[in-house]
RNA sequence: GCGGGCUUAGCUCAGUUGGUUAGAGCGUCUGGUUGUGGUUCAGAAGGUCGUGGGUUCGAUCCCCAUAGCUCGCCCCA
């Protein structure tokens, strides 16, 4: 059959089964930003073309979603957050908080070529602090990471290193050109994909014998954290190596002295980020339990960014959550609910003759905060309790003359079968105490 | 931008070395008598075999084109 009426290909549908997992998961994010006084930024999803042209490099110009709107302006979809944000400090900055502190949560879009785990259409979750350069921002944003992660439920560990660090090394490397710097760096952060020996050989046919000695030599230093920072120290010796370390040294420090074992934070020099933006500090996360699905929460400091964009000269460092690839990585580890509604009791249909009655009663319920339903079509009351039950709904209630009569109900756990009358005025809090459990 | 794979029932897929009524599992629906499910039993509905052309007595199967989907590379989340 022909799938040509479906979502374009690269955009999907979400039904409930996805999206209520979905939602709490996101919940369970901004609940944590939240602690750490974090407040949300919406920014529309069409921008003005002048505002996100000249931002990204030609390539992702070329992923743009732009046209000509209604009234013939150029108009282009969200590509990112980064520029929205630049674009709003440039124009409240006098207004916003310093340090401002904002997450945004919405979808971007990108014309790429889909494939497993990429879209067209998808939904990242920033998070950014926006007007310090402290040492402290940067360990706030790690630390949150890594409660974030913690609070859904899965195991990660977040890699962290120093663009500066990287910086030292091409330096000492001999690498000083910008095109150079970068295809370094693109090769360091692909060990995890094809491992150290490749790396090293891809270096020495670009860059010399002499650096790829260098950086197999970087690439092997192992230990715990502060191990692998003196050996780094002892190995690249230069300005740019020396403010990476110390500022590594600061932030893993205190991050270890609030407890952020090294099981949830380390010390990696092979994060590299294909980014060119960032300035200091730069983190992925793996995920303790699935490492293949890759990097599902990454950031680092950007301070020359928010000034490339077009706002003021100002500092920042954040992170980005990719929702999707996330969300992904939970069904894959089976930690992600199984959620089709939200629905705690449903009332069945028994008798045509009581239907005021049984609404009432859902009334009450919903006005008790109780996710409440009723089946609104004459059907055999098997039928309604196996659709129930498929929707994952624990408790029925059996509403039919006699029952209204004697001015209760019959509640049944649909999961034990047991089943027991509860007057009508109890109902809610009796109901209440069962979801509690 | 480059390369590979796929497209048969609502879903996941068989299948025909080209030949009369195209199959399975899951799902859906009906029934195993009146207000009690998840197991089970009996039955049913449901397919222009992606689209267009060609070869052939005959095509879902071969050829060409086209579209859609999908997976890699690049880049990224």
């Amino acid at each position: 059959m022909a799938k040509e009426q479906g979502p374009m290909s690269g955009f999907r549908d979400l039904l409930a089964e996805q999206m209520l997992p979905r939602d709490d998961v996101l919940d369970t994010i901004k609940e944590v930003y939240g602690t750490y006084g974090f407040v949300p930024l919406k920014t529309p999803a069409l921008e003005r073309l002048a505002t996100l042209t000249g931002k990204y490099g030609d390539e992702g110009e070329g992923l743009m979603y732009r046209f000509k709107d209604n009234g013939g302006r150029d108009v282009a979809m969200r590509y990112d957050h980064t520029v929205p944000l630049a674009r709003v400090v440039a124009q409240y900055g006098q207004e916003l908080p310093k340090p401002y502190k904002r997450f945004a949560l919405g979808e971007v879009w990108r014309g790429e070529s889909p494939q497993a785990g990429r879209y067209r259409e998808f939904a990242q979750f920033d998070a950014d602090i926006v007007g310090s350069s402290s040492y402290l921002a940067d360990s706030e944003v790690i630390a949150m990471m890594s409660d974030a992660m913690s609070a859904i439920g899965v195991g990660a560990v977040i890699r962290v290193n120093d663009r500066r660090l990287l910086d030292g090394l091409a330096q000492e490397c001999g690498i000083t050109d910008k095109k150079g710097f970068l295809s370094l760096i693109g090769s360091i952060d692909k060990v995890d994909k094809i491992g150290q020996e490749a790396v090293v050989a891809e270096i020495e046919e670009a860059h010399g014998i002499s650096a790829a000695k260098i950086v197999d030599d970087f690439l092997s230093i192992d230990g715990t954290t502060e191990q692998k920072l003196l050996k780094v120290s002892e190995l690249v010796k230069n300005e740019n190596s020396d403010e990476g370390i110390g500022s590594l040294s600061s932030i893993l420090g205190t991050l270890a002295f609030s407890g952020y074992s090294e099981k949830s934070v380390v010390f990696d020099q092979t994060i590299a980020r294909g980014l060119s933006y960032y300035t200091g500090t730069i983190y992925e996360t793996t995920l303790t339990d699935l490492p293949s699905i890759g990097s599902v929460c990454s950031g680092g400091r950007y301070d020359k960014l928010i000034e490339q964009l077009g706002g003021p000269d100002t500092p920042a460092v954040g992170t980005s959550i990719g929702v999707d690839r996330l969300m992904e990585a939970m069904r894959q580890l089976g930690v992600q609910k199984d959620i089709k509604t939200r629905t705690q009791v449903y009332v069945t249909k028994v008798d045509g003759t009581v239907d005021r009655e049984r609404f009432a009663i859902v009334q009450g319920l919903r006005k008790a905060g109780i996710a409440a339903e009723l089946v609104y079509e004459d059907a055999k009351l098997g039928k309604q309790i196996k659709a129930i039950d498929k929707l994952g709904v624990e408790h029925i209630l059996i509403v039919g003359t006699d029952e209204v009569g004697k001015n209760i109900v019959i509640l049944k756990n649909l999961e034990t079968g047991e089943q027991t009358e509860v007057p009508n005025s109890e109902l809610a809090n009796k109901v209440a105490s069962l979801n509690n459990k």
